[in-house]
DNA sequence: AACTCGGGGCA
DNA sequence: TGCCCAGAGTT
């Protein structure tokens, strides 16, 4: 297992790799970020930002979503995976904030994962990106890298790659380290072919060793 | 913890 | 063609 030095000093070799890292959905507020989020579930971000900036000037407002019938926002977003799910949930997501959060997006984990749609990952991308609340969210490229690497271990749930993130790396640093181990994930680190022979990671890494035979 | 939703992108 | 994608809800 990473010490903390050894966690910190990993983040900020993925800082130097990839210094412009950040969240790479098209927005302009966090009711944008928040609706661009749910829809980039099993979806590339580049798919999403395809369809977002016709879907935010049609819709700009939860209103504006809730005046069409659903089949009208499916068709909208009909390019993007899982698209029932998606458009269901946003007219729920829209009828909740005008009912209960006075039309407006709110600023903590508990009441934006009580939102239809929006799980802990959804909740924390906004709290951090719209909000600047410190918070990691754990998707498929942080848990993989982070247990690659061995920062975590291969046994651990989400909850507990959060908790192991959050216990080794000083709050300051949460926002930016998700997005550094997202794209070391999506552009190096990758799924089915990680590029081990030039990481600057490589001797650090527990299976990177493993698979270079080192 | 496992299963399902789902069309597009890419090899 | 076959496999994967910055997940969430249900059972």
């Amino acid at each position: 297992m990473f010490s903390k030095a050894k966690t910190i000093h990993a983040i900020e070799v993925m800082g130097e790799m990839f210094p412009n890292a950040k969240c790479e959905l098209t927005h302009k507020n966090p009711f944008e970020l928040l609706i661009a989020v749910m829809l980039s579930a099993q979806a590339t971000d580049i798919s999403v930002n395809k369809v977002t900036p016709h879907l935010f000037e049609k819709y700009p407002t939860p209103e504006a979503f809730l005046a069409v019938p659903v089949e009208a926002i499916m068709d909208d977003i009909k390019t993007i995976g899982l698209f029932r799910n998606k458009a269901r949930h946003i007219q729920g997501c829209c009828r909740k904030l005008i009912d209960e959060f006075n039309g407006e997006v709110p600023k903590t984990r508990k009441e934006l994962t009580s939102l239809p749609g929006v799980g802990i990952k959804t909740a924390n991308v906004v709290l951090g990106d719209a909000f600047g609340v410190p918070a990691i969210a754990v998707d498929t490229h942080v848990e993989r890298v982070t247990k690659r690497l061995g920062i975590c271990r291969l046994k651990d749930s989400v909850g507990e790659v959060e908790a192991t993130l959050m216990k080794k790396l000083p709050e300051s640093m949460w926002v930016e380290a998700h997005h550094r181990l997202i794209f070391f994930g999506r552009y190096h680190c990758t799924a089915r072919s990680p590029k081990c022979d030039i990481c600057p990671l490589l001797e650090e890494c527990r299976e990177g060793k493993q698979r270079m035979g080192i």
